[in-house]
RNA sequence: GUGGUCGUAGCUCAGUUGGUAGAGCCCCAGAUUGUGAUUCUGGUUGUCGCGGGUUCGAGCCCCGUCGAUCACC
């Protein structure tokens, strides 16, 4: 585990860091003021996303992303990559880039490297991710490897188009960071982690996990990857994940995280506490006047068990907000106590008595 | 009073020529990992208004009865 400090165009990031998502331009249902108040340091945005809706022109010639949306601090922008994988209908790769028809309306369209730096640039995000391609799980081992070859390829692109574009560099320059692929396999792994380091970027991803792969294999691709990575350089892993998968990755290295998991299961009734998911909708908590957990915010601590259910039950919108604030507090707490044990030498145990205590009560398994 | 229609799950209803009862909603529980609030997956629930009859067998047919409703008198 370590901690460190992010230096972007729009504020520092301490990390490690959970980066809420605001795929949309909106982390559902709050408000800037009250991500601010969360600790949230660094949000997301989507360029698949933003350039079909409301367009990434619209949003450069009204200021950019964060004139647009009002949040002033750093944001990160994914390439679109994986929702061209997980969204559009029909999809066909080529070198060029990824044909699809979007799911708003149909349209056929082409995503190609270039392009998703092109939108990420008039975005204006701090972090703009490269445009890779994303291999289901399972995935053969030939199909990950000219995947992975893709990537790469589509790496040098992207390199190519900030050299060309943005030759700046500096203070309020626009970073890049590369995603290493390779699916489960080792070997892989630490090609495709060789090869991007080799084009020099400003940090690297670890994708093509959170895919519907086991645990095991998750932590296995994040271990391959690693190693092979710059000390000195953010390592991110997208998409992840659940409270004690996060300890278990700031424990193998990793500094940045983004999951819609505390906002999207948020919506749908689960609360995070310290002794697990509380299913808030359950009937055990119709009477229950207890809040939902002792490390509660204070927006939150007031609302009982009972009340919130009765909200979820009714339909009521403030319960969408309520749960999305209490999760987003659950897991900024989560890597801020993180940070701490780092910096006092005490994160084993800080991650051992907290899974300990998270897993005690599950019956379930969270495959 | 006469004639018609209708009584099936908590609610709204479907049940083919009689073959041993279903759907949606509600309720109960689970899922969700580079974003799906309005999603997905499971599950519980019936004296088929009641009482007789016909039949190997009735939610379906016959008789009676109760209730709702409509039309006419």
């Amino acid at each position: 585990a370590r901690s460190g400090r992010l230096e972007l165009a729009h504020g520092v990031v301490e990390t490690p860091m959970f980066m809420p998502g605001g795929t949309q331009g909106s982390v559902k249902t709050l408000h800037p003021d009250e991500l601010e108040e969360l600790g949230a340091q660094i949000i997301l945005g989507n360029t698949y996303h933003l350039w079909l809706r409301p367009g990434h022109e619209l949003i450069r010639d009204l200021g950019g992303l964060h004139e647009f949306t009002t949040w002033r601090k750093p944001m990160l922008t994914d390439s679109g990559g994986f929702q061209v994988w997980s969204l559009a209908k029909m999809r066909k790769i080529t070198e060029e880039g990824v044909q699809f028809q979007n799911h708003l309306d149909g349209n056929k369209m082409l995503l190609t490297p270039e392009l998703s730096m092109e939108i990420q640039a008039s975005l204006g995000s701090d972090i703009a991710m490269l445009f890779d391609e994303c291999p289901p799980y399972p995935c053969e081992k030939q199909y990950a490897a000219d995947s992975l070859g893709l990537t790469s390829r589509w790496a040098k692109r992207c390199k190519d188009w900030i050299v060309e574009r943005q030759p700046r560099s500096g203070e309020g320059r626009q970073q890049h960071f590369g995603i290493v692929q390779g699916s489960i396999y080792a070997d892989l792994r630490e090609q495709s982690a060789r090869e991007l380091v080799e084009l020099d970027f400003d940090g690297y991803a670890i994708g093509g996990v959170s895919v519907g792969e086991p645990e095991e294999e998750m932590f296995r691709a994040i271990d391959h990857a690693v190693p092979f990575l710059p000390a000195d350089k953010p390592r991110y892993a997208m998409g992840l994940g659940t409270p004690p998968q996060i300890l278990e990755m700031i424990g193998r290295g990793v500094d940045l995280f983004d999951c819609v998991m505390p906002t999207r299961v948020a919506r749908h009734g689960v609360a995070f506490t310290l002794d697990g998911p509380l299913q808030v909708k359950n009937a055990e908590h119709a009477r229950d006047p207890a809040p939902l957990c002792e490390s509660c915010h204070p927006h939150v601590a007031g609302f009982s068990r009972a009340y919130l259910r009765h909200l979820f039950k009714a339909g009521e919108m403030l319960s969408l907000r309520l749960l999305s604030f209490h999760n987003l507090h659950f897991y900024l707490r989560l890597v801020a106590g993180a940070r701490t044990a780092i910096a006092e030498g005490t994160f084993p145990e800080y991650k051992e008595s907290f899974i300990r205590r998270y897993q005690r009560h599950q019956t379930k398994t969270s495959s």
